[in-house]
DNA sequence: GTGAAAGCGCTAACAG
DNA sequence: CTGTTAGCGCTTTCAC
């Protein structure tokens, strides 16, 4: 790991005969320094090469200029999508960020943290694991950093900006849609009960069946991964109760493809016999055959509030805490 | 972005009654410190909140524990999953990754370039856009810093580490698929042949074409975006040839996706009257109805690889330029 | 085993 | 406008 020796802003200054200081203030593009000494020193270092060190600067001025992200996998596209936008908004306020995933292990974000903190990052965006507490976030706070959580609320969602997709409504929007296509039995397929997001989505399923008069059949509820494994699993399951559903909404579009998987080993016409809601609206639902019916939850746009919240914090102009909670839509498609 | 300061060696140090120096060692877990002193240290360090900053250690040791990670997007799941591979060998080995996406634009990635440089990252692997030559690259060497190639080559492929996967092969593996069921006009959809992948793609869909003795139609060759936009655009404009092709190869997974929507709405029975064959295997492949057949490119491997070689080479291990080509295998689905 | 002093490459504060 | 001096937080000799 031992680097040859670069060219310092010492040796450019040399070469060009001024002093470190003026040759710093040029590096930063400084007003204030006659054009002659600036041409000369810009010279020089296009001769000698020099390769400003960012690290350096940042120890001496005790800044930052990178920013942590922290996300439970890149291989969910929902995900993949906030940290597109994520990437694009710090871009333009010229941080670097630095990744880390977790795969939804406590230990492994434990670890993250930690490695954020002794990189020095300016700031973090979490999306965090199912079960963070507050107290495992506050630690960051604590030493002067500040954080933004995305997707995915902590225990104590009130201590830290947050910005999200509203899932009840979410759920509602989807149930709502399925009631008016005249189905009475919906199932409620994938996704864990230890996430806010499912929790939420949920309860927005329960509040629609409710307000609608219609009465929710725990049978109905299946519990299952976040994959299309799951999906699939659940869809299974449900089609072989006595009185199967007729239709489903499903905790994510990963999730409800599975189901259309299910569904069409079974033989069954999605659209037709069967109607499918998904949530998120990642690209492959509008790709699929039949087209997937979901519920748009904007992860670009949430990647970027992130990030501009997580700005405002890192150059002191936010005060309490503040929580950007986006309109999801319905989008409605063939399933 | 100032920070508030934090606790500093030399404060714990102070706290344990010992000297900077001792502490330091502690930090990094020597082994010739008595049991006492060390105790007590980390005993302070505790009390205190200490946090190994990590930045400064590595300026004064002239060492680096990151490893940049140049990569077109990250939205394609094929990139995705070469990231995961990177992301979970460079853990193991203690280094954290800093990540940065050109979009395919050059000037995106000379920036990004600069910025690895000046962030004194300890070596990257790059993914570099089509038409990269190796003078950008180049700079990087000249610095000192380790760089390893991946899934795609630069104007001058044997100056660099590089991993990948035998494209030639795989497009081979796929046409004597086709061959063999008894297909004689094979179109080649998707991709442009600005690309170095594309171009093997497209030799082994040749070489096999004429191993068979099969002439080559110029209009079955379709160039396009790398989209599922793309492959759907492709295979209209084939079918309606005169004389229309019975099979297609496309460049990668996400074309085939867009292809196999296209002959959907064009009624024609993938797998049946037509037969098609990706390229990547993503984990959509497995999924659509009917599933994908399709080359494995093994993304995940060429990550774990790419990180492999790139450590070698920053620990001073390796001497020329290494390659390795991956066997691609043939995943034969229903379509 | 532990401490004192020097310095990684840069910026900040102040002179001039 | 430019130079001087000091020091960010850590590691590294080299004494003792």
């Amino acid at each position: 790991m031992k680097k040859r020796s670069r060219v310092t802003l010492q040796q450019v200054a040399q070469h060009a005969g001024v002093s470190r200081a003026t040759a710093s203030l040029i590096v930063r593009g400084s007003e204030s320094i006659s054009k002659e000494t600036k041409e000369k020193v810009l010279q020089s270092m296009k001769e000698l090469g020099y390769v400003y060190d960012r690290i350096a600067a940042n120890l001496r001025s005790q800044h930052s200029s990178t920013v942590g992200f922290i996300i439970s996998e890149i291989g969910n596209p929902f995900f993949s999508e906030v940290l597109v936008g994520v990437h694009k908004a710090l871009d333009k306020e010229g941080y670097t960020v630095i990744l880390g995933t977790t795969f939804d292990l406590m230990a492994k974000q434990q670890a993250l943290l930690s490695t954020m903190l002794e990189y020095r990052v300016g700031g973090v965006i979490i999306s965090p694991i199912p079960g963070t507490s507050h107290e495992d976030i506050e630690r960051l706070e604590q030493l002067g950093m500040p954080v933004v959580i995305a997707t995915r609320e902590t225990t104590f969602p009130e201590k830290f900006d947050y910005v999200g997709v509203d899932n009840v409504l979410g759920g509602k929007l989807a149930i709502q849609h399925l009631i008016e296509k005249g189905h009475r039995r919906i199932a409620f397929l994938g996704g864990t009960n230890d996430s806010s997001v499912w929790r939420d989505r949920m309860r927005g399923y329960m509040d629609a069946l409710v307000e609608a008069g219609f009465e929710v059949d725990p049978a109905l509820l299946v519990e299952t991964p976040v994959s299309r494994k799951g999906g699939m699993d659940a869809i299974k399951q449900v089609l072989s109760l006595p009185q199967p559903p007729t239709a489903a909404f499903c905790y994510n579009d990963i999730v409800a493809l599975g189901v259309m998987s299910g569904l069409k080993d079974a033989g069954i016409h999605i659209g037709q016999e069967f109607n499918l809601v998904g949530f998120d609206n990642i690209q492959e639902a509008s790709m699929v055959t039949p087209s997937l019916t979901t519920v748009d939850a904007f992860p670009h746009a949430i990647g970027e509030y992130a990030s501009d919240l997580l700005h405002q914090r890192m150059m002191g102009l936010s005060e309490g805490p503040k929580r950007i909670i986006l309109k999801p839509e319905l989008i409605v498609r063939e399933s």
